[in-house]
RNA sequence: GGAGAGGUGCUCGAGUGGUUGAAGAGGCACGCCUGGAAAGCGUGUAUACGCCAAAAGUGUAUCGCGGGUUCGAAUCCCGCUCUCUCCGCCA
């Protein structure tokens, strides 16, 4: 969430970027000014009453010692007077304070200067592309027909087990999908991210310091009996690792790569966009997350970007960059890059990763500080980027590849999977 | 799941109602000492919010979390939570 130290400093500013959100921020800030003045000044009260309080008791304490019973009397009536203000002034600030939260998670983070105008994704620009559209042979099949025929993903099997897009690898399908998760995790550590293994449930706090709680809590798998989340990302676990730390300046920046089966609801998905392997309720990712001092949060986003790029070159995958528009970023992003890559079969581009500066956004909710050389707490710059997200990869690489008499495997795969076709 | 013990600062650890934000030790930082180092000595070492133009300073809150008792709570009471030990169960 924003801060109120930015929020008073420039209310028209921020009013005037979050436009570029499509979000009307007027009544919504001034109320939060508003609301802060009350809160500052009930603060300012409630403190010299309590001041005053404090040092009434202990008074008091020198009175009994020298059996000054008057004295002591008389200083014990004045406290209960002022006690009695102290209740009022500390439900005004309560009060407010808690207006004050309630207002802020409304309003999305700010969106970056280099973020384009547009309301949809048909508004964003593509930054770079590259990569070669491949030429299929006649008769070309999209992936959950080359999946059945080559048994490689039971769809079905997974509707009996458990329900729609909980798909069930098989065979060559479940080796391959091992071999992107090792071939990412390898590629991520080569570029100097620390390999976690994160908790995939996490709880009601972690929700929210990423972002998901309050809003977007009906987009979580919830366990009821037990209160806790299944993640949609390991974002959500691995950012949470650095809820309520100070960071030493010399531990910047922070980088860490996580795999994890990722379990979203997607209440409301239907049609031919969710068919086959693209778009599912449980899927695998392998994820970066970076924590960086703010000078250098979008040098970081830079190199995050160029890693993941590097990703699906090595994957012979066409691909291409989109700079996500105002009116198509997330809630709590700054600035957001997109990779696609091309479906040959399907004829579609599909998102395959999503690499993101939320700036000191969530930091902000997650209580995430560094101290900066002059030995003073900042919040810290949080950054993240799927490397890559599996399910559409996969899609990809299964209709690219195919050819009369089988599926090619890219070189880069080969020596993770084992195989360089799947006939 | 049952029984018991316990959660104090970067760490260990003292503290059962009154200047205790918190003894002591360790660690760390800086300084002195040294040819250099060690040892030794000295100083410093939480966070948030408020006041102040800002620094200095100062006020308030925080000893797992929330509430209560009291003029006054790290210390007493209640609820929750987490950790440890034993038993049960178990990959």
């Amino acid at each position: 969430m924003l801060t109120l130290k930015a929020i008073n400093e420039n209310p028209a500013g921020i009013v005037r970027r979050l436009s570029k959100k499509h979000f009307d921020g007027q009544e919504v800030i001034t109320r939060i000014i508003e609301l802060d003045a009350v809160r500052r000044d009930s603060q300012t009260s409630l403190d010299s009453v309590l001041a005053e309080i404090n040092t009434l008791s202990r008074s008091i304490g020198a009175f009994m010692k020298e059996g000054k019973k008057e004295e002591a009397t008389a200083a014990r009536e004045k406290v209960g007077v002022l006690k009695e203000s102290s209740r009022q002034l500390e439900a005004t600030l309560k009060d407010a304070e808690e207006k004050i939260n309630r207002l802020l998670v409304t309003i999305p983070n700010l969106p970056h200067e280099s973020v384009p105008e547009g309301r949809s994704a048909e508004d964003n620009p593509v930054e770079r592309s590259g990569g070669t559209m491949p030429r299929l042979p006649e008769g070309a099949l999209p992936h959950w027909d080359l999946a059945k025929k080559y048994d490689l993903i039971d769809f079905e099997l997974g509707v009996k087990i458990t329900g729609a897009g909980f798909p069930v690898y098989k065979g060559k399908g479940a080796r391959l999908q091992r071999a992107l998760i090792n071939f990412f995790l390898d590629a991520a550590r080569d570029a100097g991210f620390l390999e976690v293994q994160p908790p995939y449930m996490v709880n009601s706090d972690s929700g929210f310091g990423t972002g998901q709680l309050p809003d977007k809590e009906g987009q979580m798998y919830h366990v009821g009996m037990d209160d806790l989340y299944l993640i949609p990302t390991s974002e959500v676990p691995v950012t949470n690792m650095y809820r309520d730390v100070i960071l030493e300046d010399k531990e910047l920046p922070v980088k860490n790569t996580a795999y994890s089966a990722c379990f979203r609801r997607e209440a409301g998905s239907y049609g031919k966009d969710v068919r086959g392997l693209n778009r599912l309720h449980q899927f695998d990712k392998v994820e970066i997350v970076c924590i960086e001092k703010p000078e250098r949060s979008y040098e970081r986003l830079n190199e995050m970007v160029n890693h993941v790029q590097t990703l699906v070159e090595r994957l012979e995958l066409p691909w291409r960059i989109l700079r996500l528009c105002g009116g198509d970023m997330s809630f709590t992003s700054a600035l957001t890059f997109d990779f696609e890559v091309f479906s040959a079969a399907q004829e579609r581009w599909l998102e395959v990763s999503s690499v993101s500066n939320f700036e000191e956004y969530q930091a902000n909710r997650l209580k995430c500080r560094y101290r900066d050389e002059n030995r003073k707490t900042q919040l810290c710059h949080t950054l993240n980027g799927s490397a890559l997200a599996l399910p559409r990869v996969m899609a990809a690489l299964l209709e690219n590849n195919q050819t009369a008499d089988g599926i090619r495997v890219p070189d880069a795969l080969v020596p993770y999977c084992g195989f360089e076709r799947i006939d």
